[in-house]
DNA sequence: GGACGCTACTAAACCGGTTTAGTGTGACGC
DNA sequence: GCGTCACACTAAACCGGTTTAGTAGCGTCC
């Protein structure tokens, strides 16, 4: 038995076409009786409009694309993606959208994939990620007139609202509970510089150290991964005065950085004290526990889905509160060697 | 300017719409030399095929579904789906497939998530992860008619194709990797046993201690998460007996099931060895580094969406070859202890 | 009692493609 | 020289909804 269609409800309730359209769709224009019979007849049908035909109609693609621009093996330690999607879906799933996936290799093939997206209609907004510092994306997606959501820290003059947990009072609490461990050296390892939640993290790190009246700390710039977290701490632990605390810009930088202490025969949280940012799930399994920075990924997934559907139905924009970051501390951190 | 239509080409070209319908679709009804008029045109107007009008004209959705069922907490550690999904998307993209995605808390949800998919035709087909050893799904979607791939290993009995990496193999080389060292007592951590890879694994692990001419040693049943990973863990190591290797079904177990030794200041591999499941990006940055087997997850889903495509096609079923699995062997096995 | 307006509803156009039935033309066979 | 067939192509129907223009019926007002 094929879907039931349109035609069929109104044959069966009796009415056009027309009247079953806005009966669904709570517009006036139908009896109260009327519409509470067709209603029970689609019911009885098991009919639902079906998406395709609106999409078609109503000039909409009734989903929202999410580009992933990595090359694929790098995603796959990616403990962000999986947690954002679920919020996202979870939000979109209520408004009939759904949400449609891109991987692309590199950050050049994302341009193409957001035209091609935009050229076939297949979405009606999307979400970019990861934003550069000088990105070129919000400006291709205002040229296209595709509605976008900037997820993460944003930057002031941009075109597209930005949805993200503000990421630096975490990274202040991870330094001012440091500080007050005592440590007076600390040292970060922080992400790309030209990505904006790198930067932003940095930033918090050294206004943070400012405020106290420290010196700003070593730091190296790395790329988030592990394997460029392991040779940024041993880069930090070369030093002649190496820190007593390193602050990383994400777990799985910590996570290496902590095998390479131990691997080296320091004692951790003993001669060096360790803090992440991510809370994943590893984090408080490994050995010592990871101190870290939990942030709410899953709410913010839903709230930047939707600040999207607002944008694309162009509603004004409703306030939508985050969990703020909260510092965990485990075993990683503790009293500055004497 | 609005996107150009199929009527707009045709007018330029001066044809039927029609014809611009065979021509770009490489069908017969057309002259070579009109066909080439036409395409050169839809060139210069920037015309593609809008998916949504082919979408409702052909009666396909042109979009598979994937459907993750766990809680999107669960989800932020797991390191096999953002390259699964790399692999697909990248064999989807090809043929104007897009992926659509789900997430829904738990596995009842699953099946309320088919069928909405189902009924609203937002699909052509679906990848189903995580099978079960008695799982449902497989019959609902029979049931639904809508077409489905198995990721992983598959059942014997099973209505629809299973595409995967045989784990067993690995398995099994990282048991016989443990034996040429000299451990005679070999634990394991297993995932769930109600689900298909979790029995599978523990099968190979027991199947390869019988064929050296090993006892069974002893297991732990757990559910791939770190925390139940490392309680496991916990448990092999308070037997009277423990064994001085365990094989853990994945990597994130193992990585806790490491932290565990090294809080209760076992040495590994001095006192004990430990071999993981995938090949995730930290594990070749923990200390030590694990030893663990590597499976082509990429290329996996690369496969899994072929295989889907050309169920919707219903066209034969081509051989794709997969990388077999391959041990990598690092620090954290090593002799067994005298 | 005719003009007017309102409500409830229908018929038909429309979204942008694909597909089917049908038409005109030239080549070919006999 | 005429029937026939293949070929290139067009017109129109169709997919399943939404939306617009139009109509019937009824109450109201002057």
């Amino acid at each position: 038995m094929p879907r039931p269609t349109i035609n069929d409800v109104a044959r069966a309730a009796g009415v056009s076409k027309g009247a079953v359209s806005l009966a669904f769709n709570n517009r006036p224009g139908v009896g109260e009786e009327t519409r509470a019979r067709i209603l029970e007849t689609a019911r009885e049908l098991g009919w639902t409009p079906s998406p395709r035909a609106r999409a078609l109609s109503v000039s909409r693609a009734l989903a929202v694309g999410l580009v992933m621009a990595r090359p694929p093996e790098t995603l796959r330690a990616d403990p962000f993606f999986p947690s954002f999607i679920g919020g996202v879906e979870s939000e979109l799933s209520q408004h009939g959208y759904a949400l449609l996936l891109q991987v692309v290799p590199e950050h050049d093939a994302e341009h193409q994939s957001y035209r091609r997206l935009s050229a076939e209609g297949r979405v009606d907004g999307v979400f970019v990620t990861d934003l550069f510092v000088d990105d070129s994306r919000p400006a291709l997606l205002a040229e296209l007139g595709l509605p976008a959501v900037i997820v993460g820290p944003g930057l002031p003059e941009a075109y597209w609202p930005a949805v993200g947990v503000d990421d630096q009072p975490g990274i202040t609490a991870a330094v001012e509970h440091l500080i007050e461990l005592g440590h007076r050296r600390i040292g970060h390892v922080a992400g790309p510089s030209e990505m904006v939640h790198g930067t932003s993290r940095r930033e918090a790190w050294a206004n943070a150290l400012a405020r106290a009246g420290l010196p700003e700390g070593p730091w190296v710039e790395s790329d988030f991964s592990a394997e460029a977290g392991a040779a940024a701490t041993r880069q930090l632990l070369d030093l002649v005065d190496p820190p007593s605390a390193i602050v990383y810009a994400n777990d799985l930088m910590a996570i290496a950085g902590m095998s390479v202490a131990a691997a080296r025969g320091l004692d951790v949280p003993g001669q060096l004290s360790i803090t992440g940012f991510e809370d994943t799930e590893l984090a408080a399994h490994v050995q010592p526990p990871l101190t870290t920075v939990s942030t709410d990924v899953t709410g913010w997934g839903r709230a930047a889905a939707r600040r999207l559907l607002e944008l694309i139905d162009q509603r004004e924009a409703t306030e939508f509160p985050l969990h703020p970051t909260r510092l965990v501390v485990r075993g990683s951190t503790g009293p500055a060697p004497v």
